[in-house]
RNA sequence: CGCGGGGUGGAGCAGUCGGUAGCUCGUCGGGCUCAUAACCCGAAGGUCGCAGGUUCAAGUCCUGCCCCCGCAACCA
């Protein structure tokens, strides 16, 4: 039927030697975003991810913990492919370089090129440090020249190898480059790239002997085809290079490799010289993206800040993790991820803006109209800029999008959700519904919001699958989510009249963590002790916590002395507590619980080194502990004298 | 003189072709009550790292300097 256009998308290959961290569930979840984004404007894509297994590195560890290479390397892809299904990731394949497919393709493109002349038996001089079994690069020794793994003296040593002749092509893909400015993006590495390439291009060494973890040499056993030549070959096996033309026809050249900014030089350099070699077309895009620091610091092992992504997805959800890494750092940059923004980010537009726009609008459908969104008749001028707004975000979406510019297509969504909130308070609906004259108004209103919440929906599920479909599922719209184009929202009025929605159900909770003072939820407010030592601690987050940490947290009994209702709200009391030592006055969210007088003369458990917390003008110097089950909730009081201490 | 990125209200960031400095969070004040103490409105707060220069006009172009951070040929 219709010829959708190809779209080949790829993430680079992940080495396989630890855990992946939030940077490569970042690179990742561009490329998803992008993906999705295409799919949903009706292109054919083909989006890859996958492992880099071969190398010394991996032979020695592996070695180290007497498994096989393959073994070692299982255990560790199977959680790569754990973390993306967790974290939603759409790929259409998953690429390892040990499997034969890939293999049959190394050794293919290593036969023609060497057939060709451009692979040539050489001596590779390096710095050998023998007891490790290592090459180092001049820059990678210590501080003395010596081995930077085991600190003993390094030496130069030469070793037969096969070079690719990259020097032949330098010129060649200087031109590409310099004609073609959309290949190398953003353009900061591409004026590196140009810069590098004037210099002068080495050829590549591109086999060993110092170890038998890889590819071998069709025509010479003993070597075995060393690291870019086997990585970057990737994005032709499972396209069909070998086995199937068609395919790989449509696919390739690739439109986009996205790559992280250190790694641009060997996909825009040395892959286009090895595709040349081979007579193919070059890709059309290298995008390098920007890292991620934490709290300021760039992540390593050694400064023990690594951010696990699976822990962050267990507790904030994947879609909140997705959010953040595509609205809060700009592609190409280097972007800062931190707990504190993240929770924000999560509180403040996710909770706050769209999580309560999706709950208020089905509760008001809900309360007013018995969960049926009305046909609407005539519309107002409010309706009519609402409408107006909805179909500019999504051209400017669209656009935006189109330009990689994810994060600002993303605020151009937000924009509208605030803007629909806001439309809530301009209409008034709580006051219309009290009008039977003005039930169509009413009728027109919810219409309004309803269909904007199906533009939300569709707008957001690149960046946010999970909650897309949640908010499409609460609308109970007839159309299967998956089967959504892009075009479903290019016309307003998708919502039949007399469409009934589902219950609102809450997409994202608020995260409490500035409100310590504040027992409501006491589950959540143990969470949030741990969450305040993890961000002093700057660690990633860990499940459990130290005897140390608990600690930290002292708990005494104290006697309620007084208790008043604070003015203007529904949750909270003012207690004055009576420590043994002095007296405080905190604030408590109980008032749902109990009446003021019941507390009164109570011997309760309060955290007392609690920093205090002005809430709602009054300042809080600690918090009463109280366990909560469904809607009920219950202080802990123990009958022991004032001043003991809880452990 | 190795290469590159950055220094914009308290925090984190936008600022395309040079033309009255924007956004989010936070703070303060007000409104509303459908909602997840939410939402809506308003306000305060900036020598745009420093010093020169070009221009009618510079955060934006040029020169010099200071500070921070990456990369340097297998860390996204």
């Amino acid at each position: 039927m219709s010829e959708k256009k190809p779209f080949y998308i790829t993430t680079p290959i992940y080495y396989p030697s630890a855990k992946l961290h939030i940077g490569h569930a970042y690179c990742t979840t561009i490329a998803d975003a992008i993906a999705r984004f295409k799919r949903l404007a009706g292109y054919d894509v083909f989006f890859l991810t996958g492992s880099d297994e071969h190398g010394q590195k991996i032979q020695r560890t592996a070695e180290e913990q007497g498994v096989s290479p393959l073994e070692y390397v299982d255990g560790i892809v199977a959680e790569f492919q754990k973390l993306w299904v967790r974290l939603g990731i759409s790929n259409d394949d998953f690429i390892r370089t040990s499997e034969a497919r890939h293999h049959r393709v190394v050794q293919e493109i290593f036969r023609r090129i060497y057939e060709k002349g451009d692979i040539y038996k050489g001596s590779y001089t390096g710095l050998y440090c023998t007891p490790c079994e290592s090459y180092w690069t001049e820059h990678q020794l210590d501080e003395n020249g010596c081995c930077p793994d085991c600190h003993r003296p390094v030496e130069q040593v030469s070793e037969e190898a096969y070079f690719f002749k990259m020097s032949k092509y330098a010129d060649r893909v200087l031109q590409y480059i310099e004609e073609n400015p959309e290949f190398i993006q953003p353009v900061s590495r591409r004026n590196e790239m140009i810069n590098f390439i004037k210099q002068g291009l080495e050829d590549l060494c591109i086999s060993r002997t110092s170890f038998d973890w890889g590819i071998p040499v069709p025509m010479d056993e003993k070597h075995v085809i060393y690291v870019w030549f086997d990585a970057l070959t990737n994005y032709l096996t499972p396209i069909g290079f070998l086995d199937d033309a068609e395919k790989f026809g449509k696919y390739w050249p690739a439109d986009l490799h996205l790559v992280g900014k250190e790694i641009v030089r060997f996909h825009s350099i040395i892959w286009p010289c090895i595709l040349m070699a081979l007579d193919l077309p070059l890709p059309k895009m290298v995008y390098g993206h920007g890292w991620l620091v934490v709290d300021g610091d760039k992540m390593s092992k050694s400064k023990g800040n690594v951010v696990d992504p699976l822990l962050l997805i267990d507790e904030f959800s994947a879609d909140a993790i997705r959010y953040f890494l595509l609205r809060e750092i700009n592609l190409g940059q280097d972007g800062n991820f931190s707990r504190d923004a993240l929770i924000t980010r999560i509180n403040a537009d996710l909770a706050n803006d769209l999580g309560n726009l999706l709950h208020r609008t089905l509760n008001m459908i809900g309360k007013f109209q018995d969960g049926i969104v009305l046909a609407p008749e005539g519309e107002s001028e409010i309706d009519a800029s609402l409408k107006a707004d909805a179909m500019a975000t999504v051209r400017a979406f669209r656009e935006g999008m189109e330009q990689m510019k994810l994060s600002e297509s993303i605020k151009k969504v937000w924009a509208f959700v605030s803007r629909a909130n806001k439309y809530i308070d301009e209409t008034a609906p709580w006051a219309l519904a009290k009008d039977p004259e003005k039930k169509q108004v009413l009728a027109n209103t919810m219409y309004h919001l309803a269909e904007s919440l199906r533009f939300i929906s569709v707008l957001i599920s690149p960046y946010m699958p999970f909650t897309a479909k949640r908010i499409w599922e609460q609308l109970a719209l007839p159309q299967p989510f998956d089967e959504v184009q892009l075009s479903d929202i290019e016309t307003w009025g998708g919502i039949a009249g007399g469409h009934r929605v589902g219950a609102p159900e809450q997409l994202f909770p608020r995260i409490e963590v500035e409100k310590e003072a504040q027992p409501a939820k006491p589950q959540q407010t143990q969470k949030q002790g741990k969450q305040q030592k993890k961000a002093e601690k700057r660690e990633e987050p860990a499940a459990e916590i130290s005897m140390e940490d608990f600690s930290k947290i002292h708990l005494r009994v104290v006697k309620v002395l007084a208790a008043e209702k604070v003015p203007e709200t529904d949750k909270l009391l003012k207690l004055t507590v009576d420590l043994g030592n002095e007296k405080r006055e905190i604030v408590s969210g109980i008032a749902k619980h109990y009446e003021p007088e019941e507390l009164i003369g109570k011997n309760v458990v309060m955290v007392i080194n609690l920093k205090p917390a002005k809430i709602r003008g009054i300042v809080s110097h600690g918090m009463v502990l109280a366990a909560s089950a469904g809607d009920e909730l219950k202080v802990l009081s123990v009958d022991m004298p004032i001043g003991a201490t809880v452990r």
